[in-house]
RNA sequence: GGGCGGUUAGCUCAGUUGGUUAGAGCAGGACCUUUACACGGUCAAGGUCGGGGGUUCGAGUCCCUCAUCGCCCACCA
């Protein structure tokens, strides 16, 4: 016997390891078709959320789903070391020790990064576990695993041989406090309320009030930056702009400083902001940093890694923070007569994504990947079809961003990460003139890029001649690579390569890669880049993009905020299975779900149900030993002949569910897949063939067919609900002890032949859905007309000669006469106590259509239902208590129509209590036409 | 500024290429403790599908336009 309660904390702690223990999750390259899909590898340091919940709830449906259809099926699963996250979580660590990570030096410091992987890094991994993931955990990997950082250091040498990395003087973004370069889309934008300071340039040489000339004696700029102002080198407007054409080619004075710079003209400038003036500053600005390209200037990094002035702003402001210096130099601009005034202005101010602190734009050399020519192939891989976004439309967004792609800077000033495989001679060692040399702003270094130190040396041997040289006299560069230069390589580093290993020869390109929208640019379009350069082949045939899960006021899900829903809190409450089901039910590929937490009520309450209707099915085997029959558990249906109109229609639905999942799975339509199991089940099992079931003329074989159908059900269900049909086929014997519902055949629908034999077709089909439209008729007017439930009433049904009915022609709903329609053929006379029994009535009887009979009535596909009245109401009684309610009515309706006529009533009150006051004076008029036409029964 | 989306029941969302009377779940209402299940059952109610225009025999669905909310990219010195 099944327990009373299903206990999900047991069989979901059960089921898992017996999983994967006896390795279901693993399989080996062999001749079928594969089915490969790599995780999404989450930060080392993450812990569960929702977003990964809903991620990798779709990627374990659709894997499950595969797996069962009998293709060879891979998910790979593993980690991504996450650079600053994890430098972070270590450096936070030592803090409260006291210390920083430079008082441990870089390799000490590593040690203890990597001791804190081995202690805490698992912490995720267990958690996908708990979300019931069929990840091959044989084939787990770590972005800065061995395997992992050999690819790494290979891509890295082929594309500088190949002139695609390259190092460069460039402006970037820099985070003062984490001291590293940011790219682009690791800053993020926010508004500020800034000030926007206008400062006087004089102009040198110009004559104060030149006759007829419009020009002052200086210039007017307007900066948000007025710290930047030492680093000018010029100050520029734009080429059409009239009002400041005699100024170009002329020269003005930096105040403060007294440098003389000149005045360009540039595109660049906007005339209708600001003053149409704008102050260049090369070193500290993206845009001024082009221009300073184009018109040759000099370029001034007046700032520290750490965001304080240098020597190079001037004796007095060296040393000073940065916000400090501003405060300093405006000051110093007042008090010189140079600041003309100050405005409020709404801007954007870029911040690190990681730990928030302004970021600086600062000159630095750093190493590049040249993006276009990867990029180019990628691009066309697309177009082509050879790989598709589902939905299509994030294509469009795929291809805006590939077409304007930027170099990417892959450097980072960091020690977690993979160091850059670039060699330098040490300053020290002499070689013939050529001198080692790798500070920022040096020039003509020497660098040797190798996968191993060996091969570094041995370039560095032949370069320079001198083959003395020892691995002591290279010096490796300092920095790491940014963290997506080894998650771009991950669907093929993660199978070997470079080494030409049978993984991945079989499972690249995998099939799937299942993702959120945020990183399609991150990773995604790198991934096509990277496979496709080394590769050959794109990395995977279908991008599936679903959204995001947002708080249930639709902001992002974050653990400041405290809105966000913690997935392993839900599992605890509600179960994995609940969980997976409710997101899987919730969500939808095309946007993004508002969630909270009475959702995966709707899952729980599910599984519950699941479990009920299991041990509905058990007492039923139990009571009707199912021997002689057949069925698709052994692998035949057999249930015998005769099969009732319910039977054959639990079939049809069953049939049905079965080739719509998999249609539906195919589209990637988890969500509808979900809806239609959940109406399977619920609806079309429970409520509607269990109910059948009870009162089943030729219960053995309905019992046989339910338990068919249940098998079928379970396994549609199990790639939503792993544990729990697992759990239930075990209960119910579907499976031997050492069997797995994970393994079995997904289910497919029946053979045509079966079909036929059985006679389940779309005609029977539809006859009991209008059986079951007149049942719910008769219950309704049971309702309206407050019949007890206790009683039980006559019930009479026109049917069948009144030509209304879609039905005719249906063996059990009356042929049509040669003429015209002749009587319905009887119901048979089993079908008709069942059909009494769901009315509650003690007889059911057929008239002939057009039968006017003096009863309520509703009109169904499957005849005109009356309800008999007789004998459950006194009709002298019933009478007067119409009349009652008439009068009290009449009333009413008298009451409220003069209100409403009252004009001081409309234009005064509440616009919502007139309407309010209309609404029930509409809705009383309506009651009194059902009394009245009541009232002529009892007449 | 460029790009992309949303607007359907009180709430959260479905609604495939245009096609009967627009669907779920939750919340709310009425009734039911019927021996699988109250995490349940039965029934009812709730919508001029953001506004306006157009194409069509027919529009929630296609086109135009307006409104409004949101996301992404770039960014004003």
């Amino acid at each position: 016997m099944m327990d009373k309660h299903y206990d999900a904390k047991a069989a979901e702690a059960k089921w898992y390891p017996i999983w994967e223990k006896n390795g279901y999750f693993h399989q080996e390259p062999d001749g079928r078709e594969h089915y490969s899909v790599v995780i999404p590898p989450p930060n080392v340091t993450g812990i569960l959320h929702m977003g990964h919940a809903l991620n990798q709830t779709i990627q374990d449906i659709l894997v499950r789903w595969r797996r069962m259809q009998g293709k060879n099926t891979l998910w790979l699963p593993g980690t991504d070391h996450a650079g600053i996250a994890t430098q972070n979580v270590v450096e936070k660590a030592l803090k409260k020790e006291g210390k920083r990570r430079q008082d441990l030096g870089r390799e000490k410091f590593l040690e203890r990064v990597w001791e804190w992987k081995k202690q805490y890094g698992g912490t995720i991994v267990h958690q996908q576990r708990m979300l019931g993931n069929s990840t091959d955990w044989q084939r787990e990997r770590f972005t800065f695993d061995e395997g992992c950082s050999r690819a790494v250091a290979k891509v890295f040498t082929q594309l500088y041989n190949e002139g695609l990395v390259y190092k460069g003087n460039y402006i970037v973004n820099w985070c003062p406090r984490c001291g590293t370069a940011l790219a682009n889309d690791e800053v993020e934008h926010e508004p500020n309320h800034g000030h926007f300071w206008y400062i006087r340039y004089p102009v040198v040489g110009s004559a104060k009030g030149a006759a007829g000339e419009p020009y002052k004696d200086y210039v007017m700029v307007a900066t948000t930056r007025p710290e930047t102002l030492p680093g000018d080198t010029a100050v520029a407007v734009n080429p059409k702009d009239d009002r400041y054409a005699h100024l170009v080619g002329k020269t003005v004075i930096l105040p403060l400083t007294g440098r003389e710079i000149p005045v360009i003209s540039d595109d660049y400038v906007d005339r209708e902001f600001g003053t149409g003036i704008v102050k260049i500053t090369p070193a500290h600005d993206p845009n001024d940093f082009l221009v300073g390209k184009r018109h040759g200037l000099a370029e001034i990094n007046i700032m520290t890694d750490d965001a304080h002035m240098n020597e190079l702003a001037g004796e007095k402001y060296c040393g000073m923070d940065r916000w400090e210096c501003r405060k300093a130099i405006v000051d110093d601009l007042e008090a010189g007569g140079f600041l003309d005034h100050i405005e409020d202005i709404d801007n954007q101010v870029g911040h690190c994504y990681r730990c928030h602190e302004t970021v600086e734009s600062r000159l630095s050399k750093q190493w590049f990947v040249k993006m276009k020519p990867l990029a180019e192939p990628a691009i066309a891989a697309v177009k082509s079809g050879e790989v598709k976004f589902v939905p299509e439309r994030w294509s469009k967004i795929y291809f805006n961003w590939m077409e304007n792609i930027q170099d990417w800077c892959i450097s980072r000033q960091l020690w977690w990460g993979h160091r850059i495989p670039a060699y330098y001679l040490k300053k020290t060692i002499s070689t013939g003139g050529v001198r080692g040399d790798h500070s920022p702003s040096g020039s003509g270094e020497m660098v040797f890029v190798a996968e191993t130190a060996e091969e570094a040396l041995a370039q560095a041997k032949a370069k320079t001649g001198n083959a003395a040289l020892t691995l002591a006299d290279l010096e490796q560069d300092p920095d790491v690579l940014d963290t997506w230069f080894s998650s771009w390589l991950w669907p093929f580093s993660t199978l070997g390569w470079p080494e030409k290993t049978k993984d991945l020869e079989y499972y690249y390109p995998t099939t799937d890669l299942v993702t959120a929208q945020d990183i399609i640019f991150f990773w995604v379009a790198r991934m096509m880049m990277a496979g496709i350069h080394f590769m050959k082949k794109p990395p995977f045939r279908n991008i599936v993009i679903h959204g995001i899960v947002r708080a249930a006021d639709g902001s992002k899900m974050s653990k400041s905020k405290g809105n966000s829903l913690d997935p392993l809190e839900l599992i605890d409450q509600y179960s994995a299975d609940a969980l997976r089901f409710s997101i899987a039910l919730i969500t939808s590929l095309e946007c993004d779900t508002k969630v909270n937490k009475e959702k995966f009520e709707i899952g729980r309450n599910f599984t519950t149900k699941i479990w009920n209707a299991a041990k509905f099915l058990q007492m039923q085997m139990e009571a009707f030993p199912q021997e002689g029959f057949g069925s698709s558990i052994d692998g035949q249906t057999a249930f015998g002949q005769s099969l009732s109109a319910d039977d054959r229609h639990i079939l049809y639905a069953a049939d049905l569910a079965c080739r719509k999942v998999n249609e539906i799975l195919e589209a990637y339509r988890i969500q509808d897949g979900a809806l239609a199991v959940y109406d399977f089940f619920w609806t079309q099992i429970c409520d509607g063939y269990v109910e059948y079931v009870k009162d089943s003329p030729n219960k053995a074989v309905s019992v046989a067919i339910l338990r068919d159908v249940f098998w079928k059900a379970l396994r549609l269900l199990h790639p939503y609900m792993p544990f729990v049909t697992e759990e239930v086929a075990h209960q119910l014997g579907f499976l031997k002890e050492d069997e797995t519902i994970m393994l079995q055949k997904f289910p497919e629908g029946y053979t045509d032949a079966e079909k036929a034999a059985w006679g389940v077709t779309e005609e029977n089909y539809d006859f009991v859905n209008a059986k079951r439209e007149a049942i719910t008729a008769i219950r309704a007017l049971r309702a309206e007309y407050k019949v007890p439930p206790a009683t039980w009433v006559k019930v009479t049904v026109a049917r069948g000669t009144d030509g209304s009915s879609p039905l005719l022609g249906h063996p059990l709903c009356g042929q049509p006469a040669a003429g015209g329609y002749g009587a319905p053929a009887p119901l048979p006379a089993d079908e008709v106590k069942v059909l009494a029994k769901a009315m509650r009535a003690e007889s059911v009887e057929f008239a002939p259509a057009g039968s006017d009979l003096a009863m309520p009535s509703k009109i169904t596909k499957f005849g005109t239902v009356y309800l008999s009245l007789e004998g459950l109401v006194d009709k002298a009684a019933e009478s007067k208590r119409i009349a009652g309610e008439l009068a009290k009515l009449a009333g009413f309706i008298k009451s409220s129509e003069a209100k409403l006529a009252n004009e001081n009533f409309v234009a005064h009150a509440p616009d919502a209590v007139v309407a309010e006051a209309r609404r029930k004076l509409a809705e009383n008029k309506e009651k009194v036409a059902q009394l009245e036409k009541l009232a002529k029964l009892f007449a």
